[in-house]
DNA sequence: CATGAATGAGGATTCATTCAT
DNA sequence: TATGAATGAATCCTCATTCAT
């Protein structure tokens, strides 16, 4: 027992300090990107020596992935449609885009920073990223519109493509707010509803 | 005379070299990330020396803001919104989308790899960027979605954020391509249509 | 008396564990040499955690030097000519020679191997070691050489050279062993017949 | 043929800088050894910058595959046991013993001393070492050894472990050498005469 | 202009050593 | 004593940039 509880604080300081040189590491690489960085950077920003590091982590690269994985553990919590049973389409959509929106803190938008920059010239993270978190994500949500559209909630339409568009209009947002646009930012707070609201009625629908 | 000829000779000479090597940079750059790829990749794929590429370019970043800048020259050069005036928004819109989707040729993608990737963690070239690219772009959309909105042929909306909308989705579909999704990049001719499908009339709007 | 006692106890202890580094230490420098060789490497092999060699050892080198001085101990133990007063040299030859090769175990091939390896590199060791054994090996041989030659039991010769011929044919088969030659391998058990029989009578003279 | 002649220039340069690196390298490996050698060493040794050894081998360790590959040259165009058709014996061998340890100039000491202290403890380049340059050498001597047997001029004897204690005997007074033996050194132009002395009658044999 | 060898600053990584527990 | 996490100096190696040819 004595021994079992040592391992657990063990396992805890470790993941502590782990969390520690990520946290350190999110920041830095957001400002000056993966590459510009230095391990000396996080170190110095973690508070810690620059060799304590590779105590935690085999290289530089798998301090990236610690992030990366990190967001997917986020990502996997967050996964959940489940409460839609109940509402209408309009509710739901609007409640699951402030939650999504919303649980992206600071940290989470420079997580996301951090990994588009370095996925959309890395191979090897592109398909890694894809296959772990982008598809199955799809996979998941393809479901619930073919049962509204089953049930006539929703107009006919090409589901993997409809969903495609409504992600790429969060990601877009994402990006654009990442790219620094004031309106963008200024108005975060409303966009869950305007999203829902374009999405639903088109530019030209009634509503609003 | 002569020297005139020669000088207007010479520039073109050295017009052509200096797009031979972000030519050959834009690959490079696309394939493995600015950071990875070395002024020696840079210049095998262009079959010159190391050298040259410094006759060319004072440096490194600046070959990048080279990329950077032809995307400007070109941007420029396709921001007609002119031929508007006597189509309904919806042709219209299909049309715009459809040029500026057939624009970004194989090419194009790279560029946009490239430059997002970068931008995302450079915070000058970020704010250079916004200024001349993305400022602008949204001060031009924004009178004609005024016009429009005034005509009454789109409903009451907050222009800068509707604009912004439709603006994220088709980054946002841009990004989600050069993520590697097989199913856009296997629709991206019909994607004009369906974009403007959605944004006309949203999922719920009747029409198909 | 019984701090006395527990001194001594102590001393065993503190021996002991010297020795199990010691032992683990010869085992990896041999196999990855003294630099590639972490002190890391060496407390796992021994068992125990990197700190407690350092309860034991000043620094990695102490701990090289602590091989290099239990071969001094054993070498010293070993240099009895003692017993040749009443054997010809023909079987005192074949008997002292069959000693020192036997006496080589594995551990002591190791041994050779390491210090060789440091010695041949590193003048402050080289000085130390020839100083500390060769030397005095030498010293002490000379006198039976002389004698031998003084009662006309072998031809005239210049000793000094002579010794060091002999010392280096042992010298050479040890380290053509540790080159990995198999033929030497093989044949260890009958060296010290042939080595007796080659320098007592060369390669043309008449036995066998 | 101009441009022939440029690649013969250009091939020449490259092996005087590769020379002018190995030179500088064998010096500094022989004074401390191969790993506490570092590449900036060897680089002001050499009188260039650190980098430029770069252009001329991969890594650290393939210097020392080039020292070890020049020794490799030397040694294959010294194996000449040709002239021995008519001398005898006697004569051959000091003939053959002058010309090697004539031939290992100071040069030659510092390459044998980083070669052994390296090979004594790094297992790729033992097997290496044994393959390329031992081997052969041995199946080259072992020819003429069964030569001279089967002509009766030297006594049967099991020829692979005679060659062997003869290359020892050598072997081990170069290695008693490189320990700082003062005799040896100071002797060094007598031995081949002492060593064929020895080899051929013993030390018991007639003649002197 | 073009070349590509040379440069050397910069950065990732290793590992001997220390020290709080 | 024993531990092993933390340290940071030391070193290999890369690569942007220069410049003599």
């Amino acid at each position: 027992m004595a021994k079992s509880n040592n391992d657990l604080i063990q396992e805890q300081l470790i993941a502590a300090r782990r969390n520690q040189i990520l946290d350190a590491a999110t920041t830095i690489f957001a400002e000056k990107g993966f590459h510009r960085a230095t391990i000396r950077d996080v170190a110095k920003a973690a508070g810690i020596a620059d060799g304590t590091i590779y105590i935690y982590f085999e290289n530089k690269t798998a301090v990236l992935m610690g992030i990366l994985d990190r967001l997917n553990e986020t990502d996997q919590r967050e996964a959940n449609f489940e409460q839609s049973a109940d509402m209408d389409i309009d509710t739901f959509f609007r409640m699951h885009l402030r939650q999504r929106l919303d649980f992206i803190g600071p940290k989470g938008m420079q997580v996301i920073q951090i990994v588009l920059s370095e996925i959309l010239v890395n191979l090897d993270l592109r398909d890694l990223y894809y296959e772990k978190i982008i598809g199955p994500t799809f996979q998941l949500a393809e479901r619930y519109f073919h049962g509204w559209m089953d049930a006539g909630l929703i107009r006919k339409f090409d589901v993997p493509i409809m969903m495609r568009m409504i992600t790429s209009l969060v990601l877009g947002l994402l990006v654009l707010r990442l790219l620094g646009d004031p309106t963008i930012e200024e108005q975060w707070q409303k966009l869950p509803d305007v999203i829902a609201d374009m999405v639903l009625y088109g530019i030209q629908g009634e509503k609003s």
